[in-house]
DNA sequence: GTCGACATGTAACCAGTTACATGATTAA
DNA sequence: TTAATCATGTAACTGGTTACATGTCGAC
């Protein structure tokens, strides 16, 4: 995903956290949280050291300004907001119109896929792993789908939500119709190798 | 994914190699290939030095054996096949029972996120490139099950094809009403802001 | 008295990339 | 003669990770 970063730009995960403190002035702590709430289900979840990292680029860049903010009871912390030149950049990566291909990981596709030689209960196991996983985004979609359902606000952030959404349900019927069609063929060739 | 290896394991994309491997004798070359029509879809397609790179140290652990097979008219080339250890190793990953999840890069969505400042013109125009991208995936997936459906042979590769069939599916679903829902709004509140 | 949340960061590491080298053969 | 396919590899780099350091506060 945009691998051969094309003359002096960013890579992705900047603009990404450009992205989110466009929204808003945050701190890297926050930050990290809001990232695993929001693009880390169909983007990506950096480690806290990252963001940390990619706020120090960005401040040096002159993309985002930095404000400490000293605390009782708590850590003194720095708040990161965008500057002009910040949102004239993310406006630029915005709009290129080339968009790399979406990237798959799936561990499971792959054990699955070298599945010959696993024991079928092994293979249903990590399946039923793989559903309960799905389940569990599922959840969470719906938890997220109650809070900013039909407000204009969230109007974007509903619209890839709904991509989550669909794969989801899309996802669900795979690894069920996929659960059922290995157990059906281990009861009817019971250990014949 | 699999990011702490765990007690001196490999990385998974050795034990995909190895997978490969597993199968047929092959060169790097060829290994490359293989890849990128099978795994590369929902796992990983690495790049040939990193093949060649996990082919050197599969063959330092005694997982796979190489053969120089020297040819005219064409480079001498290296074969490489499993060997009783790495078949041994190969069982042992695959039936580890946890799965770590499945990870999504979508640039797409990533951009669609933010999209609130972009012109939705930008917007569409994005969506019917991730749209061609869906297409072309679902034309190789239904060229691929052609040769692979319904033959006992290649079970597990039509179980994985088939996960991709119905993710495309429904992304094909999603990206149409997306740009419908976009379209409709454009329309709707031409250049308010 | 210990654990988890808050908050920021350093250091060491490695997986994987790009760019390039080499060199023969074949097809346009 | 230019480019693509075959075939293997080196070198330099970087994105991103884990593990750890530091220190306070509130809850159990």
């Amino acid at each position: 995903m945009a691998k051969k970063t094309p003359d002096g730009e960013l890579p992705t995960t900047a603009y990404a956290v450009l992205g989110l403190v466009s929204s808003c002035e945050t701190s890297g702590y926050d930050l990290k949280r809001l990232a695993d709430q929001s693009i880390g289900y169909f983007f990506w979840s950096p480690a806290s050291s990252q963001i940390y990292a990619e706020l120090r680029r960005l401040t040096a860049l002159g993309y985002v300004r930095e404000r400490e903010v000293e605390q009782e009871r708590r850590p003194d912390k720095r708040l990161y907001s965008i500057t002009v030149d910040g949102e004239r950049a993310l406006r630029r990566w915005l709009e290129r119109p080339e968009v790399a291909p979406d990237v798959h990981k799936s561990l499971l596709l792959l054990k699955l896929f070298f599945g010959k030689a696993t024991p079928p209960s092994t293979l249903i196991a990590q399946l039923e792993e793989g559903r309960r996983q799905i389940l569990k985004n599922l959840a969470d979609f719906e938890e997220i789908e109650r809070r900013i359902a039909d407000s204009e606000e969230h109007f974007f952030a509903y619209m890839t939500l709904k991509s989550g959404i669909v794969h989801t349900h899309a996802a669900l019927r795979w690894v069920d119709d996929t659960i059922e069609e290995l157990k059906d063929r281990s009861s009817m060739e019971p250990q014949t190798e």
